[in-house]
DNA sequence: GATTTTACTTACTAGTTAGTAAGTTGTCAA
DNA sequence: TTGACAACTTACTAACTAGTAAGTAAAATC
């Protein structure tokens, strides 16, 4: 699973197979058919997975403690960090380009995880504005669409253009949100 | 190249193939191969055909004249098109989810596509701002790397989740060029 | 100690992939 | 009228794809 999302990250649905994974791991690809019997069926339980993971990150009380601007710090971290790795991309990003050649139940998942992120960003862009620390315009729905959006495309636009680029829109995005009204 | 152009938007490099364009011509696969002997050279002249139609655009008198906000808005009209036309992705956003696994001189293609459009945004957002029109922080490179990152994320987004949160994310960046300071 | 279960292996299938070689047909120019 | 050429076709290859069936060895369970 770990080669499984990793390989996701890197090239794609489309881009990795049964074969890439074993070669990986020093067995055959049967071996990944006897625990995941489907393709669909690996991949979902990968996004099931990273989904728990962020619900318990968004839980644990080490992040739930957090002031707005910390929270939205390690928010973007995920995606510095990501961006560090060999330069993998955003994984809700990476489904979401291939939305149209994936299987239904992954469709599904793609959507929840993309809602889940979503609903995390505007629950602390509200926060961080209720509380005087965040400036922004409009609903905190949109302007989180627009930062994920952001985050998302900008790790892409960085494998063409080099980290810095992607480093200029997270700074970008902060020095939007704390400019003094 | 209509058809590997729109291949490539909906599904990817790596999610269609020479039988795909040959099925929808009603032709054979060689049919495909005599014309661009390989898939290589058949993405390289869509993404090259794609440059020269934007620069043939910019520079046309009907798009140079514009005024700043007009040309953004021209600007946004090709992703809200793109979305509108069975949810099709930025042929940058496409190529740059793959970027990993694409032969060197599609990646040389794509870096060059991206730094032309992100070049184009960037004087148009200055031009803007030298006329009072747009008001934003930072460095105009900076903001049009942000636009141009949300507006490719924006698409992919838009296919989990509907057509609605990628004009939000649109309308939201005009809200925040237009805001009065 | 016997049996079941787990985690594989080898060996395979049917379909798809990009790509090639050689033959065919229609058009157009000399 | 001939010959060249463009635009295909048929027929193929080698590699890869997800997925399966049957066999095996070790570990866990009874």
């Amino acid at each position: 699973m770990d080669l499984a999302e990793s390989f996701l990250q890197d090239k794609g649905f489309n881009g990795f197979s049964y074969a890439h994974i074993a070669a990986e791991l020093g067995v055959r690809n049967a071996a990944i058919h006897y625990h995941f019997p489907s393709k669909e069926e690996l991949v979902c339980a990968v996004i099931q997975r990273y989904r728990d993971r962020f619900q318990l990150w968004i839980n644990n009380s080490r992040v739930k403690n957090l002031s707005p601007l910390e929270k939205l710090d390690w928010f973007f971290s995920i995606y510095t960090d990501a961006r560090a790795d060999n330069g993998k991309v955003c994984l809700a990003g990476s489904l979401e380009t291939e939305f149209n050649s994936l299987p239904g139940s992954l469709r599904e998942q793609t959507e929840a995880l993309t809602h889940e992120l979503l609903a995390w960003l505007q629950a602390t862009l509200q926060e961080g504005r209720e509380a005087g620390v965040f400036q922004f315009n409009g609903d905190p729905a949109d302007k989180a669409a627009l930062i994920l959006s952001s985050l998302q495309g900008g790790l892409q636009m960085a494998r063409a253009l080099g980290t810095d680029k992607f480093h200029t829109v997270v700074e970008q995005h902060k020095q939007d949100l704390l400019a003094s009204a």
